[in-house]
DNA sequence: CTGTTAGCGCTTTCAG
DNA sequence: CTGAAAGCGCTAACAG
């Protein structure tokens, strides 16, 4: 009994010839361990548990990549669970202390105040990845920031004219990022000296079809801008769909930026604002271990870098404009 | 404590004031319960393990949101392996029966033999999505017709040279969804008793961007094809955007269908064929609960409906062609 | 309706 | 180096 546990858990201290014995034993009952008990008696389970909106969106699938990778390269296994509603949410921030995870990860959720008052209390330690909340050590990113350095770009290739496509305000689950890129565009044109005209603001569902009807509108009503940054880059493509639809050049005539740099990107050669969806959600496990290890004082905050990449759907305005 | 237990359960045999009781000194003591002991003594874990390959692809990615929601559903958890190397599958199929899932779906990987032997012995119930063997049970796809469904739309459409864009056979996890499709495009022609061409074929690496230089080599060679199948939406993309690049209107001067009708397909109007990727993951699913639950005789196998889905990137041949 | 008791299958002292 | 024994926290059967 306790020399097959030995032999489990490859202690030393067991012979080679016990070790062989017990092998072929377990090989001939076909024997396989029990997991719970193993978990119970060691008072962890090796799984982290993940918390996803969306989970097919493909900027929250690279985020999954990235926390999968660390997860199962130090050995647990990755609980997901999406998240599509505020009842699910509810129900969920509920349950998940009581379900032994090691560790949970939140993605992109915002905190209601008593789920993070249990979270802390009763729950496993708890990261928090593109969500922010004083009580819990977090990886987040300045969308702010990142619409103005999209803004920026386009102002330096002298555009004027800027239009923005993103998501209308998701009232229940309350998603921002949308919203606080535009800020950012709204601060670089002041920054500029420029106005910003809400006549060339469009914002609806998410999608690239959505994003497609937006800007096509957006396009085809007078004073149409001359270059359009998109809340994310599944909308930027749509915006450039749209575009090419209508006959309008991009970038001749028409420049576009994204935001992700999802891996898509690349192969479009669409400009965008890379926020390393794939390394915060790295990040994220890694600040989850190091929480685990208790090697952190009190929760802290890490910003994720923000890098523009100028691709080619974004040029020089069109003389004239 | 019995009685703490069957608040817990919510047996209906605890008097309204000692359950108010239980309730209120939980609170005050911030009791959780632990998952590990009550899933040892009960024998089971309300978990699904999940393993697929390549997480980040869109069509693995919609075919996961099927299982999710079967999964959530019936109040279990889903954990996710992620596969992108023979290591980790075999690594992964050997540690598998050891991680106490009530029930295992395997997306797209072919099973090495001993693995299944394993499973099945020692594992728990199984089954296979978009893979194939004899002893699990399994929701499958006839690639092969799908295939032939794309390449008759096309010849219903009058075009006689078409192409074929999909992936290299990928030698070491062995998909072979991409083969199959060329076959049945293949068959196709000779039911009209054309000939395959094989000039006419391009095979690399899977992606948007490497579909698109594989169809730019295609249609700057000599006698190009008029319309293309490609082996997913993904590389279909790409198709298309090299044809744009070069000049080549779509459909007017090349038709292009897709594979897979990913949720994208609809808004970009991408003609394709249906798999029903999120329908049968959840089928895939059902099908587990109903050996769970011992409703199954021996392994049976459901075969995944496909269905045409002509949009507008596919359209007669050009007059002259 | 509530308390007592016996395990679930493992790991971990502790002796030998 | 190996076996015996205790106990992880819960549920289920059994008395009361």
């Amino acid at each position: 009994m306790a020399t097959v546990s030995r032999v489990l858990n490859e202690s030393p201290n067991v012979s080679p010839e016990t070790r062989a014995n017990v092998l072929r034993v377990m090989a001939d009952f076909g024997f396989v361990p029990n997991a719970s008990a193993r978990n119970l008696v060691r008072g962890r389970t090796d799984t982290i548990g993940v918390v996803v909106p969306f989970l097919t969106r493909p900027g929250v699938v690279e985020r999954v990549r990235g926390i999968e990778a660390v997860v199962a390269a130090s050995g647990s296994s990755m609980v997901m669970y999406n998240v599509e509603s505020v009842e699910r949410r509810e129900s969920l921030l509920r349950v998940l202390p009581e379900q032994g995870h090691d560790g949970l990860v939140i993605v992109s959720l915002p905190m209601p105040h008593d789920a993070a008052q249990r979270l802390l209390e009763v729950g496993p330690p708890t990261v928090l990845l593109d969500a922010h909340h004083r009580s819990f050590s977090r990886v987040v990113s300045n969308d702010i920031h990142g619409g103005r350095l999209a803004a920026r770009h386009l102002l330096d290739l002298g555009h004027r004219r800027i239009g923005f496509v993103g998501d209308a305000p998701r009232l229940p689950l309350g998603f921002w990022s949308s919203r606080l890129r535009s800020i950012g565009v709204r601060l670089a044109l002041e920054e500029r000296g420029l106005a910003w005209d809400p006549a060339l603001v469009r914002v609806g569902e998410h999608g690239q079809g959505q994003a497609a009807e937006l800007a096509a509108d957006l396009l085809r009503g007078p004073g149409r801008p001359t270059a359009i940054v998109a809340a994310s880059d599944t909308q930027a493509i749509g915006v450039i769909s749209a575009a090419r639809t209508l006959g309008f050049d991009v970038p001749g005539e028409l420049s576009v930026i994204g935001y992700d740099d999802l891996e898509l990107a690349e192969p479009l050669g669409l400009s965008t604002v890379r926020q390393g969806l794939t390394e915060t959600g790295r990040q994220a496990v890694e600040l989850l271990h190091r929480i685990t290890t208790g090697g952190l004082a009190g929760p802290i905050r890490i910003e994720a870098a923000l890098e523009l990449v100028a691709r080619s759907t974004s040029g020089r305005v069109p003389a004239g404009a």
